[in-house]
DNA sequence: GTCTATAGGTGGATAGAC
DNA sequence: GTCTATCCACCTATAGAC
């Protein structure tokens, strides 16, 4: 992921300083300091912070969904592909950082409109995506479950994001390992 | 929960502003102008905002601990106790706030040392009960699960906390109670 | 595109009168 | 206990030179 693009390496910091500080938790100063520019430099990329956070948000679902169609690519069972699913998470966690969009939504209350619009979009897309693997899996016997495809997917998410949260304040990723096996195991057929 | 000593009436409004905003989304004049005192007054009672916090959590964790005594107290089924340990969440997220200290993990890289401390002992001691609960329904046959409770503990602790901000974040509380669901129906003898 | 300089506001926190 | 007044650091953001 090296960027050669000022903006894009702006995008680089300001991803990393969300995903472990929060959106509230960081500041110009900080991209700055970290870039090796001025705070004024930063406002030619991104006239606002609401901006940089709107951008933040699209490149990082772009770049999830990009990984979900790798997925779709490398073919596989549905349990397959949950697993695969279930180690982006992992990725991320072991970079000591949360979820973007999990992170967001804590802070949703403090967000302008259009970084929360977008936020509900990752998780739309990322329920969309499950929800397919989902029925794929019933309707092949690979998986079993009970409620609608759609209600499971969004309680995988939950589980996964909430995981993910604990895991890092205990900074113990075993903890996310075990409850994502957990509601992965609870899918088998 | 009417207080008439200031310092809880300062506790309340900063309870409702970290589980709604963040603790770094609020500040002592959002408080000050709630109560209808000056800054300066507040820092009599909490001379700095970390010594607030960690109060804040303190009292939050005494509360949390009280109702779980008193679902032991009720009696009841194992899975009966769960159902209204979940009953709590939902009360919190029906005042569209978050849980304290789900709030606080997310912000968990930010916080100080103090604060940090008492919001993993609030977790322990959520892990402590809900394991001695799904051990004593597993010994009776209530309850029926393949790992270790204190797995199946932390795992259900994610789940409640990662539908929680989602269920938040989308206005819906529905999307809470059926993921809720799904984690009780799934421990089901 | 990046800089210096600065504006205008808010953050947490303190001193001292009442 | 609460107030006024104030401090200083930091915040986002802009203007204008280079």
């Amino acid at each position: 992921m090296i960027s050669v693009d000022t903006s894009q390496r702006i995008l680089d910091i300001a991803e990393q300083l969300v995903q472990t500080r929060g959106f509230n938790g960081f500041s110009y100063a900080d991209i700055a300091a970290t870039l090796g520019v001025t705070k004024a430099s930063l406002h030619y990329h991104f006239p606002s912070k609401a901006d940089l956070g709107q951008r933040l948000i699209e490149r990082y679902g772009k770049s999830f969904l990009a990984a979900l169609a790798s997925i779709d690519r490398g073919g596989g069972s549905a349990p397959d592909r949950l697993r695969r699913y279930v180690a982006i998470y992992i990725e991320v966690l072991c970079d000591d950082r949360m979820c973007l969009c999990g992170m967001l939504a804590a802070e949703f209350a403090t967000l302008p409109s259009p970084m929360r619009d977008e936020m509900m979009h990752f998780f739309d897309e990322n329920e969309r995506w499950l929800s397919g693997v989902l029925e794929h899996g019933a309707a092949h016997g690979e998986l079993r479950f009970a409620e609608r495809a759609r209600d499971v997917a969004r309680a995988l998410m939950a589980s996964l994001e909430g995981a993910m949260m604990l895991a890092r304040s205990y900074g113990d990723a075993s903890r996310f390992e075990l409850a994502a096996n957990r509601a992965l195991a609870q899918l088998a057929a």
